[in-house]
DNA sequence: GTGTCGATTGACTGATCAGTCACTTCATGG
DNA sequence: CCATGAAGTGACTGATCAGTCAATCGACAC
């Protein structure tokens, strides 16, 4: 795939991903992606093979810059408890800079059913391997509490990240300008790091 | 609206629930629902103004129970972690009862633009109140931390909540045989007691 | 100048479905 | 036993759209 044809992708689905954000992915007509993208209708099948593949794109695409980001992140070596904030400040970033892309990743890409299938799933799990093997590292190394189970303690993170996003995009009443970004992010780092830390006194790590 | 009425309603709903989790709402014919329920086509239309009525009605109906039990939970009265335990008790509960409800009510119904209207958020919020008066009651009653917002404590849990389930229904790799639900409603709750509990040491209540 | 081939175009089509409506059946009560 | 209107029926329609395709463009090679 040479560079023109990457770049023109790239247009087209940055555009799906505003169409996308705006009416959601089953409201959305292809006709205003290519309005968006200003390409021609037909151009859409030319590179992608249906609505789906776009929407599906976008997840792969942009899922494996997360994972990448994990990957960073534990090669840089610092302790457990920093590389998960890492992480989530990566996510929290990634709102800041592109609200719209986190919307659709949260709302539309898990309500098509063809996301479901292996070659997804496999993806979608190399984040949670990922988290859990920082969270066993910080279990082993004394800093995490030894009774939580990795696999639960990472889906209630992905959950706390996730549900505090969806606030930000979908909740006309939660309060913006009282809880910015930041703040939310310290809020959820800190009882994150209570609930799974080991309890202070006493122990030898 | 007599008794025949409502049952009737009910018999439609019960059945949307049940195809709406099968293929999701928008894969979802409307003659599906009625095949199910065993009733005419037409019937529907009678009972329901739309599709998206259908689908209004089961979140209205259903969430308006999870915020009667948080208020019956209220008004028990016993203390702040262990009503948050009971409403956290409930929505697992509710999940062992009909897995498919929840399924409806965590994926298709955020997914509706219709949802998003002042009425919803208003039931919406509703819940969320409650478990934020739970949590500042605690915080009055020096049981859980002062440096963390309600609001963000209740997001945070409701997302745990969530997430959790959302594995159930959707992960096949979730290996549900070795993480029975009351094992993982357990960890969520040691992991949130901690998380929003004061620091043990030394503090008179 | 001509040939080749990928990129680009947008009018068109075939399928899909939510919702309608004219009709029938049923229950109630006078 | 008829009248009334609510409940129930399902064939039909009108609108909507994803995806196709035949035609055109443009860049580069020889």
């Amino acid at each position: 795939m040479d560079e023109a044809t990457t770049q023109k992708k790239d247009i087209i689905l940055n555009a799906a991903i505003k169409v996308f954000a705006e009416k959601g992915y089953y409201s959305s007509r292809t006709l205003d992606i290519s309005n968006e993208a200003g390409v021609a209708y037909g151009s859409l099948y030319h590179y992608f093979r249906s609505k789906d593949d776009i929407l599906m794109s976008i997840f792969q695409e942009r899922w494996n810059l997360l994972i990448a980001k994990v990957r960073q992140v534990r090669e840089q070596g610092s302790g457990p408890e920093e590389q998960l904030g890492m992480v989530i400040d990566f996510i929290f970033r990634s709102y800041r800079q592109n609200p719209d892309l986190l919307k659709v990743m949260i709302m539309d890409v898990p309500r098509l059913d063809k996301f479901y299938n292996p070659e997804n799933w496999k993806l979608y799990n190399l984040f949670f391997r990922g988290l859990m093997e920082i969270f066993h590292e910080g279990q082993e190394q004394g800093v995490f509490a030894a009774d939580v189970s990795p696999i639960l303690a990472t889906i209630i993170m992905h959950g706390a990240v996730d549900a505090t996003i969806r606030q930000y995009v979908y909740n006309p009443e939660f309060n913006k300008e009282e809880f910015p970004v930041e703040e939310a992010r310290g809020q959820i780092m800190m009882v994150l790091r209570r609930g799974f830390s080991k309890k202070v006194e006493g122990e030898k790590s």
